[in-house]
DNA sequence: CCATGTGAACAAATTCACAGCA
DNA sequence: TGCTGTGAATTTGTTCACATGG
């Protein structure tokens, strides 16, 4: 049960995958299905999703299918998304800003506990239902709030500094805006997301 | 030369990163860098930067290493960074407006030629220096200005409709931020970005 | 029966280790 | 000598194919 193997990011990021199409299964009133209709309406691949699972344990029914509603709750579960997360996004630029009151609005399984800029200006001001504080208190903010997340959505010389202090606060992991390769801290996951990156490697294959 | 082989994701997406990691080292004035020294400083693999580089051609010097800006001119004619892509991006809210702005700003390889939303409050909007346009025009807007790339950051419900217009009005490939699987145009090449999905991972690591 | 769950086969990606050249 | 470029070895990820069991 909820074996915590070794479990690879791509098997992790196709759960989720899955996931978002279980819900949709659900809006459309499916009860069960099969792994090879799952694959078929959604583009993925059948033996990939027993597999994936398998990682977790037995969430079928031989001869049958999968009951929507069930293996979405275990999906659910697996992920750690039964209790709200506590998060901080630091950087209130266009992207900061943004990706703050995105995750607010959109998502119950993350909350935004504060945000933050350097820039005086901003310092006060309100994003979403948030009041942007002075990036000097992140790192009381942090222990205080105990946030297991932060998000950096700084500029680039300054992303190595904010994730340093992220890390010394205690959060448990970091997804990085900013195009840099930060130097890791061992305690402390870090992914790395640069969209341009992706519009890069769609510029190779359209030219 | 250029040899338009089949290369992996990874390998362009890496090369995205070892052309950032570049900029840095010009900014810091260093000529020349081994590929073990260029690992070290990046917490990147040496054997997998010359792999990667090995599917373009000889970059480096053997005995030496490679020559910076050289190499930095390469990657970047390599991805096809070397004139500017015309892109538009559809739907404006918080992700969409801050894309839109983001790439405006920042970018010099990618033009943000139309932004779009559906809702006629947003229509007429200012954007960063974009006039907000109606969805309704989407498809002649990209005939008109021969856009090649296409950012989707509209509802998931709407995403569909969306990539279907951009498809047939001729986009080469898709950015999709909307958290759906859509039905793919054989034409048009599709990647799927949702940070969800990395907050998602990162929660499953930190539970 | 029929679709899951899974070991075995295959493919892709990465690392190793060294030949070859400046 | 020292580092690139690269085939060979290894590791990782995916697909196949079938035994298992509801």
């Amino acid at each position: 049960m909820s074996g915590t193997n070794d479990v690879s990011s791509l098997t992790l990021n196709r759960l989720s995958v899955y996931f978002r199409c279980l819900r949709t299964l659900q809006e459309q009133g499916v009860e069960r299905i099969s792994s090879g209709e799952f694959a078929d309406r959604f583009h993925l691949s059948a033996p990939l999703i027993r597999k994936d699972l398998a990682h977790f344990g037995e969430f079928g029914i031989r001869g049958v299918g999968y009951e929507v509603d069930r293996l979405a709750e275990r999906i659910h579960a697996v992920l750690g998304l039964d209790q709200p997360r506590r998060l901080v996004v630091v950087g209130m630029g266009n992207l900061g800003g943004a990706l703050a009151r995105y995750i607010d609005f959109n998502d119950d399984n993350f909350q935004v506990v504060a945000c933050f800029d350097n820039d005086p200006a901003k310092v006060g001001t309100q994003v979403g239902h948030l009041t942007v504080r002075h990036s000097e208190e992140l790192a009381d903010v942090v222990r205080e709030t105990e946030a297991e997340l932060g998000i950096i959505a700084v500029p680039p010389e300054s992303a190595q500094r904010n994730y340093d202090i992220l890390a010394d606060a205690g959060v448990k992991a970091v997804l990085n805006f900013a195009p840099v390769q930060l130097d890791r801290d061992p305690r402390v996951r870090l992914k790395n997301v640069d969209f341009r990156i992706y519009l890069e490697e769609l510029v190779y294959f359209v030219q």
